[in-house]
DNA sequence: AACTTTCAACTACCACGGTCGTACTAATGG
DNA sequence: CCATTAGTACGACCGTGGTAGTTGAAAGTT
């Protein structure tokens, strides 16, 4: 209950596979991050049964196959885990985040704009309600 | 030698406490964690020799007690954690981090209003720069 | 000197991510 | 019908975060 978003990385790669593809088989992730990682096709098996039981995963069965989904989205992934560091790092403190990755991680020139407009959309939209 | 600073939940608890004071006993640093997390004093003793091991922290012995204190910076910490956090689940691009940030996590208007003025000093340092 | 308290050291567990090897079983090719 | 193969199930093992009990020595108390 209430549990974990919390993916590893290797669960990630996986997630990123099926989140792209809709549905894949233990093998057609393998091959897929076969480049990437060079990994067994147990350890791929094995990682999906283990997220199936966490809850992130879902099969149906295909012949002798598993077709493996998804189960929780991206935006989940991202809110849960984005949200888990903020709070462990700043205290919870969104904005600190920003100012953090501001401050000490490159975002370049048009990126800066991007986010320029963005604010000020986000500013707008809280004028507007309420 | 590409050291990992990334730490725990209680390794965090423990360096925000050395942060603060600069240094402390097993003792001080299980006492100023007692409230909010009432671990045995054991466990904390443990967690920095492992610490120690992992080279976040160093002790220097005062009679028979060690006192230790941060070889690591918050902002260290901080960066790494975030970096790779960035690199997980946003490829490494800063700007979609900070844009899920802004739609996804809640920031009021006045921090809003100040990660604007922040931007725009970006811009203008960037601008400035090369 | 004997007793008690204070520490660090050592050992032990659990959970979980990650990585596989082996065993078993069902489909398939001859 | 049998041998090979595709593919899952199961168990093993490592590293690390987290949690703690036990032990042994030294320091403080009476």
């Amino acid at each position: 209950m209430g549990k974990t978003y919390t993916l590893g990385d290797l669960q990630l790669a996986i997630m990123r596979v099926l989140w792209r593809r809709g549905e894949a088989a233990a093998a057609q992730v393998h091959d897929a991050l076969r480049e990437e990682r060079g990994l067994a096709p147990t350890t791929i098996a094995t990682m999906l049964t283990k997220m199936e039981k966490k809850g992130v995963v879902a099969h149906r069965t295909e012949g002798r196959k598993f077709i493996y989904r998804p189960t929780v989205s991206e935006g989940d992934v991202r809110r849960t885990m984005v949200g888990e560091l903020k709070e462990r790092l700043f205290a919870g403190d969104t904005a600190a985040l920003v100012s953090h990755l501001l401050s000490e991680h490159d975002v370049d020139r048009e990126e800066l704009n991007q986010l320029r407009a963005m604010i000020e959309a986000s500013e707008a939209k809280k004028g507007a309600e309420k």
